[in-house]
DNA sequence: CTAGAGCGCTCG
DNA sequence: GTACGAGCGCTCTAGC
């Protein structure tokens, strides 16, 4: 019971709870009791800071009064004002949800008053609170680092950031803000914030706004004598952004008179009871913060049972895992085993599937059986599509030995589960599966992927295949498919296997996918990728598998007429070349080119290739090919060869008979970087770059009455580079929307805007590039056709202009080097295990360390941008069906294609938001046409 | 006959 | 010895 009533003298301190939880969260290393690996992390943080204040307090500024203040809901006022307040907040971690209601039964364990308020966020609570203490003339400490909280610091109110164990005072709040404490609020209305999305004023941040606020002394005389602004794009924003910058000092000005409904009084500091707390401590399994609680209380450490430690990331697989014993699979040929196997999923609520069928292409596969598993070593095949070897037929359920359940059948009883929310479906790349199950009615969720979890874990360590994760996380080596198919033209397809023998192999893989996900689930969080693989791997499944569905419609009488066109002209190139030759050879060997250019001819300059061979690439025979007409040739030869095998030809035996589209295939986890890749057919590279290959793109087309639209990120690896590396003049830049390599080439040459040439551009251009890919005085030189010191002069005068550049580069790699991994914006992890190595290797490394970062992020802005894209256009006639890295191609009825490309841009535009908050633009360039070439 | 290495070219 | 990241078609050869 309250014994004081507050007042002068007394001292409020008022925690911050929810902003403390995820801070520490994101700060400390990710901790699981080791009983059952429940995260704690956050609470552990936030336990040691409460204990940490209590033996602190003791003097004479102990507090006399505390409390720990949580948000309760996730509407409140500020959503009625303004709907999209908070709005791109994303989703809690799932390590977090947990340790949420843990942290409240901390704060009552220690006996510490805990307040929230429904509809209120906390920071409402704190200022009311704090406005009351003040105002009965006490004084109050806030305990957060949350910048919306410093307009309440100053009249004996101060903040402290406990994790960086550091007080903020009203100097405090102007080094941050550029005002004090009066004027943060309108500081904030029209900085904006992009984590909260309050929108502000576009264009001004919060140095500008600091600055503004000076100079006019407040937010309302701004806004009134905003015409008298001298610049232009202030005066403008100012004055016709006045009611959302209104609105935005609504949304940040904290409510001082929130409802509560106790006192100050109530909020009296208490001993904790020891009992209690140190019950809620052992629970928690904290040994050395129990420990030094209970010798400040001075009662005895309760016992915590001693477990063995969790595995730890490197280590191998856990020892108790039973052998992989083949004669225990299972091969399920009726519905009433196999609802024995439904009702042991739906006990566990997981299950490990693989499916097998008779293509490694989804759009043509039939299926031929699944195979599921629940625990390691307990798995089963149920073969659905085996078909007699000899002749073709369909095995039935009544036919002995090789017996099987009908299709339809067997779908039936696990489309349940399959679907079932509550049910996790694990496969090892799920897309394959969840695309073949799509194609019979099943749309498999939720999932887990272990060849993501491992690209988010291991990426840049090794590749994702099944065998090699199978045997290096689980020492054990998978029955290899080869004898089962037989190879080349007297390979089988899986129908053709016998049953016993798929059985074997089919229930193994749904057994070592169980495995894995077992070894890695655990190790997500240990390697703080829990995040990147939530939100950047698992969810781009069901959007890449419904792109590649979808397809794109390539026209085969255009493919095939350009086709015809080029064997023309090749055939004629090919004469010509055996008459300048002298010989009939073949133009498409490399190594007779070579010997003809340097052996025959004796032309000059030749190189050779590491093995031997005269190398003949494009820029050998471009130098040539000034003073002599066979090299000439051989490069138009060399064109036509490339645009017809690769493209008109090969593209159309990937247009599906059924469809009559061509169905890609994206590898999430192909490349280090983060990038996807595309294959069968590869669609990220169909020629643009010339006038003669762009025209395969008209090859591309949208349905009748639709159309194809375009959209790519203008120069977003730069943009980045600007941002990670801290540029002024780029980000400036940037911001001004002023053509990039101009810029570098004025800041490098001295030469104004103005008078700027195409070619000091084109020079500056590739500097620009050559920096994103960790430049070399070398390989400027060779991409410039320069010598190679004036290339290097160049690069130092780059480093000398952008600093920033230099030091990206040295931090970036002696980063690599000490943890072995680099980082994009986002936090995937590319490991660089070549760094340390010696010899033109470590060259190799280095320049790709450098440029990782920089296309991870970019390739990760397009990921998030993915994943928000079906909910953003869900109510349009439009699909999304090609990414290719920077840009996303649609297919859209004529009607919609404006509204189409506005919400498309708002997504990509706003991609790297919440999460990262980037110092430039990112800017979006659309196209609409009939087909592919017209829309670029 | 087949698999894989080497070369060269396409894209961002 | 060199720009970063990918996939694929062709030739050529080692090995069945």
């Amino acid at each position: 019971m309250a014994t004081t009533t507050f007042g002068k003298g007394c001292h409020l301190h008022l925690i911050d709870g929810s902003a403390f939880i995820f801070r520490a969260f994101h700060a400390l290393p990710p901790l699981t009791r080791k009983s059952d690996g429940l995260p704690i992390g956050a609470v552990a943080g936030f336990c040691n800071m409460i204990f940490k204040m209590v033996e602190d307090n003791t003097g004479p500024d102990a507090p006399t009064h505390v409390a720990v203040v949580f948000d309760k809901g996730s509407h409140t006022f500020r959503n009625d004002m303004y709907d999209l307040y908070k709005a791109n907040r994303e989703a809690m971690p799932e390590d977090l949800r947990p340790q949420i209601p843990l942290t409240r039964e901390a704060t009552l364990a220690f006996n510490i008053a805990c307040k929230e308020l429904e509809g209120y966020e906390a920071d409402d609570i704190i200022a009311t609170l704090s406005c009351q203490a003040r105002d009965a003339g006490g004084r109050v400490t806030i305990i957060s680092s949350d910048k919306d909280l410093m307009q309440l610091v100053g009249d004996g109110v101060v903040m402290y950031d406990a994790m960086k164990s550091k007080v903020i005072d009203r100097d405090g709040v102007f080094e941050k803000f550029g005002v004090f404490p009066e004027h943060v609020v309108d500081v904030q209305a029209l900085a904006g914030d992009a984590v909260d999305n309050v929108p502000g004023a576009p264009g001004i941040g919060i140095k500008t706004a600091a600055l503004l606020i000076n100079e006019y002394g407040s937010l309302e005389e701004l806004l009134d004598r905003a015409g008298e602004i001298k610049q232009p794009k202030r005066r403008e924003v100012l004055t016709e952004k006045r009611a959302q910058i209104e609105l935005s000092k609504k949304l940040v000005q904290l409510d001082c008179n929130t409802p509560l409904d106790f006192t100050l009084d109530d909020l009296e500091v208490r001993d904790p009871d020891p009992e209690a707390l140190m019950t809620f401590l052992a629970e928690m399994e904290f040994r050395t913060l129990t420990k030094r609680v209970a010798d400040k209380l001075g009662v005895e450490t309760p016992a915590i049972p001693e477990k063995p430690a969790e595995a730890a990331a490197e280590a191998p697989a856990a020892p108790e895992a039973p052998d992989f014993d083949k004669a225990r699979y299972d091969c399920v040929r009726d519905a009433a085993t196999l609802e024995t196997w439904v009702s042991q999923i739906r006990e566990r609520g997981y299950v490990a599937v693989d499916t097998e069928t008779t293509s490694l292409d989804e759009m043509k596969a039939e299926l031929v059986g699944i195979s599921l598993c629940v625990e390691p070593g307990h798995a089963c095949y149920i073969p659905v599509g085996h078909r007699d070897g000899a002749s073709g037929d369909l095995f039935g359920s009544d036919t002995l030995a090789e017996g099987q359940m009908p299709l339809d059948q067997a779908l039936a009883i696990l489309k349940p589960v399959l679907e079932d929310d509550a049910i996790l479906k694990i496969g090892q790349n799920m897309k394959y599966d969840a695309k073949i199950l799509a194609r019979h009615g099943i749309e498999v969720a939720p999932i887990d992927d272990t060849m993501l979890m491992s690209y988010a874990l291991h990426g840049g360590l090794h590749n994702h295949g099944m065998d090699l994760l199978s045997e290096t996380y689980l020492g054990h080596i998978p029955i290899p498919i080869k004898p089962l198919l037989g190879s080349g033209k007297s390979a089988i397809t899986f129908d053709r296997v016998k049953i016993d023998d798929a059985t074997r192999y089919a229930a193994e893989d749904a057994d070592i996918t169980l495995r894995l996900w077992q070894v890695f689930k655990p190790r997500l969080h240990v390697a703080r990728v829990t995040t990147v693989y939530e939100t950047l791997e698992r969810p781009l499944v069901p959007v890449l598998g419904r792109m590649e569905m979808s397809g794109i419609r390539v026209d085969r009488d255009t493919l095939s007429r350009m086709s015809n066109a080029f064997a023309q002209k090749m055939a004629g190139l090919e004469a010509e070349l055996h008459e300048l030759a002298g010989e009939s050879f073949n133009v498409q060997s490399a190594a007779k080119v070579g010997e003809i250019l340097f052996d025959k001819m004796s032309l000059p300059g030749g190189k050779k290739t590491k093995t031997g061979q005269w190398q003949t690439t494009s820029d050998v025979l471009e130098d040539l090919a000034t003073e002599h007409d066979f090299p000439a040739r051989v490069l138009d030869y060399r064109q036509l060869q490339k645009l017809k095998s690769t493209y008109t030809d090969a593209l159309q035996d990937h247009i599906n008979a059924e469809t009559g589209r061509v169905h890609t295939s994206y590898s999430i986890a192909g490349a280090n970087t983060g990038r996807l890749a595309s294959t069968d057919p590869n669609l990220q590279n169909i020629p643009v770059r010339t006038e003669e290959g762009r025209r395969i793109r008209e090859a591309f087309v949208a349905e009748p009455g639709k159309k194809l639209v375009s959209l790519d990120y203008s120069q977003i690896e730069l943009r980045i580079l600007a941002h990670i590396a801290d540029i002024p003049q780029l980000k400036q830049a940037f911001a001004d929307g002023i053509d990039i390599h101009a810029l570098t080439a004025s800041e490098m040459f001295n030469v104004p805007l103005d008078e700027m040439t195409p070619d000091i551009r084109r020079r500056a251009k590739a500097i620009n590039f050559g920096v994103i890919y960790g430049i070399s005085g070398f390989g400027l030189a060779r991409n410039l056709r320069i010598p190679r010191a004036e290339a290097q002069g160049f690069i130092d005068r780059y480093f000398e202009r952008f600093p920033g550049i230099r030091s990206y580069m040295d931090q970036t790699v002696d980063f690599a080097k000490e943890h072995g991994f680099v980082q994009t914006l986002f936090g995937r992890k590319i490991h660089t295990p070549e760094i340390n190595a010696k010899g033109p290797h470590a060259g190799f490394a280095r320049r790709a360390a450098i440029n990782a970062p920089i296309q991870g992020t970019a390739a990760d802005v397009i990921r998030r941008a993915m994943v928000r894209m079906e909910p953003a256009i869900a109510d349009l006639p439009a699909k999304m069906l090609l990414q290719v890295h920077d840009e996303l191609l649609f297919e859209v009825e004529e009607t919609a294609t404006e509204a189409t490309i506005a919400r498309a841009r708002e997504v990509m535009e706003g991609a790297a938001s919440p999460a990262v908050h980037l110092a430039v633009p990112l800017t979006v360039d659309a196209g609409v046409g009939a087909n592919w070439a017209e829309a670029h």
